[in-house]
DNA sequence: ATTAGCACTCATCACATGAGAGTGCTAACA
DNA sequence: TGTTAGCACTCTCATGTGATGAGTGCTAAT
């Protein structure tokens, strides 16, 4: 779409000043206000027209016949795109942040998870941490633990400090030495291997391997453990920071609406879906409104930033308020805690394959 | 306090009837309807001046001149106390949480999450579990973990499917051999200790004997994992369920009053002080309104139920809501939840300690 | 093309009014 | 003496009304 063809210099002027005035007041915007408090060089009635014409494309809409103006969604998009002016981010908020996620973590779901608390709290909005998921990550090793008698801990490592573990049941009788033996094995064919590349024929391999000198009963629940320490790799976790924040935003102050918003919030499983789609671009996708599939978020935004491990595995942090929201501060915040993050992924990385510690 | 003293057995019954009508109407409630609705044999009259009686007495109070009575925080514990009828659980519900919480569960903290979400289900509050602190739980297991050239895994086991692990920088070129020598004299020091135990003095007997081979380089960063561990094993966390229930009942309505609520509810770090002083009770402790320390959940009740693991290591399950709080559903369902968990913390203990499967 | 002026619209607020629920008190009753 | 009927009184809540004012669209003048 040519938006510039729809829109003069001015009525742009004028759109951006209404989403500004908007942003900041959650009050329509008028005409004779625009008049006063921008600078705009014009009078109110010439600016009336103009935002006839704009209402009449659609870029912004009146509430009712004798109220201002307010954005639409349609606005929001090409302030977002094409109108909003960034700010820098404040060197006091640069150095929170910088504190916050440049102390050493080894961990990767630990870094999300501050990360997202701290877009919350610098943000005032809610923000949405999912953990990746991690089908593509690499193991590095596996290790069969024993605990007591009959009991053992099957351990599995892989980058990015991710570790999983699942207690089994074995034989009574098996020796330490044993369990040394299969986890030598295991290591050996599973270490370098991601997620995915574990299917049949690799189990097969091993077992062919270790029926010679194991017996089934101590294989199966070592194998099984193994397949469970997967799943639970592979599942991703959900984190909401600042909930109440929204409680803060006039259009929340319907209780049925902030109801509605809440509930979404607590459906995690639904909330992964919803966030899912964001994870192929590299830079913030900042969905609007009725662009958001979720029919209950219709008046909410949702900015997320995603996070690959080698171009593999991916986890994301997202912002959601009320479609009114401070799109300047909001993207400019997770744009630096973005390129943070990337950078102490690349650190978690090398650190690891490096070993140059 | 020898409360039967103050009311006969008449007021009793009226005071009764009172609060039953008002948890189930949030309205005040007035003698015509009393005398209406609850065959008592009494005229509006006469139940108007026993409610006079029991207003002056503090169990009811008139929210304005010409309202009905609603019950105070003192009329709530009488009614605690000695007034309410506790039902049975319903069949279906006993199954659904018999289902839910008899699958086989190795780990503690899941089955007490998995209760605690089951309980707000059923009670349609919000539930509140808090895993325990593990000062005093038994390690049965130490294990250090090649990664990687330079890098170790510290794993330790302890009682209950308690697992922890932190990864640790090593020297280069510290044989798997070491490692394994070092697990098993970390195994023999420690395995059988609790977490208290482990103190300076035993720290230092492991590193006499571990001197004598092993590098001191190896030595402190794996100590340094271990008390890492130790500190994630001994962290509680806190796991809220059902918090958008709360928002159905009229008395958060108000908006400044839920969000008071919910903002307590983020508050984890204090939310785990409330609920400590709950730590010694066999039974369920019931915390009405103004009994609660904190200032802004004085308008909520807080049932709580404690688990303990061998009289040592303790976690609870608490629900929360507002002080008209269906507290004989609650307190049935609670019980049923704990009797059960009871019995299942006792089975994850016994299978561990016997070996019998 | 822009602007001043004006009639018109509509949400919001303050205020008045009436209905209804509930009380306390008094007097009659068992 | 305890219980009840009756009644005047109180206070909230819902409803309706009118004034206010912000904002618009249209027209005519610049």
């Amino acid at each position: 779409m040519f938006w510039t063809e729809d829109l003069s210099a001015r009525k742009r002027e004028i759109l951006r000043a209404i989403i500004d005035d908007y942003i900041n007041t959650a009050q329509p915007v008028g005409s004779r206000l625009l008049a006063k408090k921008h600078s705009l060089g014009l009078s109110s009635a010439t600016i009336r027209n103009e935002m006839a014409d704009l209402e009449e494309l659609g870029y912004i809409a009146q509430p009712h016949t004798s109220a201002g103006r307010v954005p639409s969604d349609k606005g929001y998009r090409v302030y977002v795109d094409h109108l909003m002016q960034l700010t820098e981010i404040s060197i006091e908020e640069a150095k929170l942040i910088k504190d916050e996620l440049q102390e050493k973590i080894f961990e990767l779901n630990k870094l999300i998870m501050k990360a997202s608390k701290l877009v919350s709290n610098i943000t005032g909005y809610t923000s949405i941490a999912v953990t990746p998921q991690m089908k593509k990550i690499i193991i590095k090793a596996v290790q069969v633990v024993p605990i007591e008698k009959g009991r053992a801990l099957i351990v599995l490592v892989a980058e990015a400090g991710v570790v999983q573990n699942d207690i089994i049941q074995i034989p009574q009788n098996v020796e330490p030495e044993m369990l040394i033996r299969i986890s030598n094995i295991f290591n050996e064919k599973l270490a370098g291997l991601n997620l995915e590349q574990i299917n049949l024929p690799v189990i097969q391999d091993i077992q062919l391997e270790l029926d010679i000198g194991a017996k089934k009963e101590l294989i199966l629940p070592v194998l099984n453990g193994i397949v469970r320490c997967i799943e639970k790799m592979d599942t991703s976790e959900v984190y909401i920071n600042g909930t109440t924040n929204l409680l803060n935003y006039p259009e929340f102050n319907d209780l049925i609406r902030a109801k509605e918003l809440l509930e979404v919030l607590e459906q995690t499983e639904s909330l992964k879906d919803m966030l899912k789609n964001a994870l192929s671009s590299k830079s913030l996708r900042v969905k609007i409104g009725t662009e958001n599939d979720n029919e209950r978020i219709k008046n909410c935004s949702l900015i997320t930033g995603t996070y690959t491990l080698g171009n593999m595995t991916q986890g994301s942090i997202s912002v959601i308020g009320p479609t009114r929201m401070d799109y300047g501060k909001v993207i400019t915040s997770m744009q630096y805690v973005k390129r943070l993050i990337d950078k102490e992924i690349e650190k978690i990385l090398t650190d690891i394959r490096k070993d140059d510690s």
